[in-house]
DNA sequence: CCCTATTGACCGACCATCAGTCAATGAAAA
DNA sequence: TTTTCATTGACTGATGGTCGGTCAATAGGG
């Protein structure tokens, strides 16, 4: 027999390989011959593992996501406050050290937008039911430990969209300057209204 | 001396003239060649009127908001309660009869975030801006009828933005199978905090 | 009241680019 | 030596955008 590679694994490499291309460049301003000679394999190779262009930026993002993740579980475990967890759980928007990440994202709703691909979809609708539930899981605990009030729950279920949207309007108009303090003043003014009084 | 036509009209002419086939298709499953034929004018004209294709649907998001914004005025005054003006303002997203606009909307957004262009982030911003001036006002009202504690100022400024964002979710995710209730769902539960209680 | 010069709108053949294909090649294993 | 799979870049078809040429309307001079 030949050489058998693992596609899987080659399909992280080359999307790994062009993260700063991608970062930098925009994927309309990139032509497939060039994501080719970044990754140092011919073109032919890259319609072997991508079905296209857009599918690239799709798994980059499912690399960068993945340990996006790890990192932040990392860093809920490290504070106690909910008030704190839910600040930390969408820094994301406006994190100094994710940025290429939300370069990628942005590129990535753009996409999901404008070309709708199954996988995608069923990616997203991963994503958005699993950050779902980790917020509810921080607001449920906030509950128990008397921090805040029941109605919580109804409300802080919307702060993911939230954020998106203020992310979006951050990124395609010139009305927001700074996001970081537009999403914690938010979260400040919503605990005026749910946090028990003591 | 030659003929004089009205740039700017004639470019809302052609524009008009092709929605139906924007909403239909999807920019990226369309050519300038079928937008000038659908158009009746020649491919080169296109060029006199649009810098490109994205260009086209900037245009017809352009016409259909004016439009839409006479309506809601409209809708708006027919109705007091401020729980209501704000359900009927984000019917936008949800609603039967914009189901056109919404088409242009997103393929717009997806524009704006993969390309984007000068005009488009100032129409943006401002839009964002006259829509965030208008909710601010209804809920003024409100607070000056007593119908909602004023704290209502800092929380509901983001509403748009959570609409934003949950109608992207509901786009691009299977996740979201009815965004009116949703959305309606949300409102109630921020009234239930900020009504006052009588 | 013609006739012609001028101007601006309009057009589609043409060009350059690029996404995606495929036949040929290479290389490892059997 | 044969089989099988990975790799490749020359090739093709499609399409976005350009540009030189044509047409139609008007002004104004004779």
């Amino acid at each position: 027999m030949a050489i058998i590679v693992d596609k899987v694994q080659k399909r992280k490499d080359i999307a790994l390989s062009c993260i700063e291309l991608f970062t930098q460049s925009g994927i309309n301003d990139l032509t497939i011959s060039q994501v080719a000679k970044t990754a140092g394999v011919g073109k032919g190779t890259i319609y072997e593992y991508f079905q296209n262009k857009e599918d690239i930026v799709f798994e980059i993002l499912n690399v960068l996501m993945l340990q996006h993740n790890e990192n932040k579980a990392k860093k809920l475990s490290q504070v106690s406050s909910t008030k704190e967890k839910l600040k930390i759980f969408f820094d994301f928007f406006h994190n100094e050290s994710d940025v290429e990440l939300r370069q990628i994202y942005k590129e990535f709703i753009s996409i999901s937008l404008g070309s709708p691909n199954a996988n995608m979809v069923v990616f997203q609708t991963k994503c958005f039911q699993t950050y779902h539930a980790w917020v509810e899981e921080i607001i449920q605990e906030g509950i128990q430990k008397n921090e805040i009030l029941p109605q919580a729950t109804k409300l802080v279920k919307g702060l993911f969209a939230l954020n998106e949207g203020m992310f979006i309007h951050s990124v395609s108009t010139t009305a927001i300057d700074d996001l970081e303090k537009e999403i914690n003043d938010y979260i400040d003014a919503l605990f005026e209204l749910l946090e028990v009084k003591k």
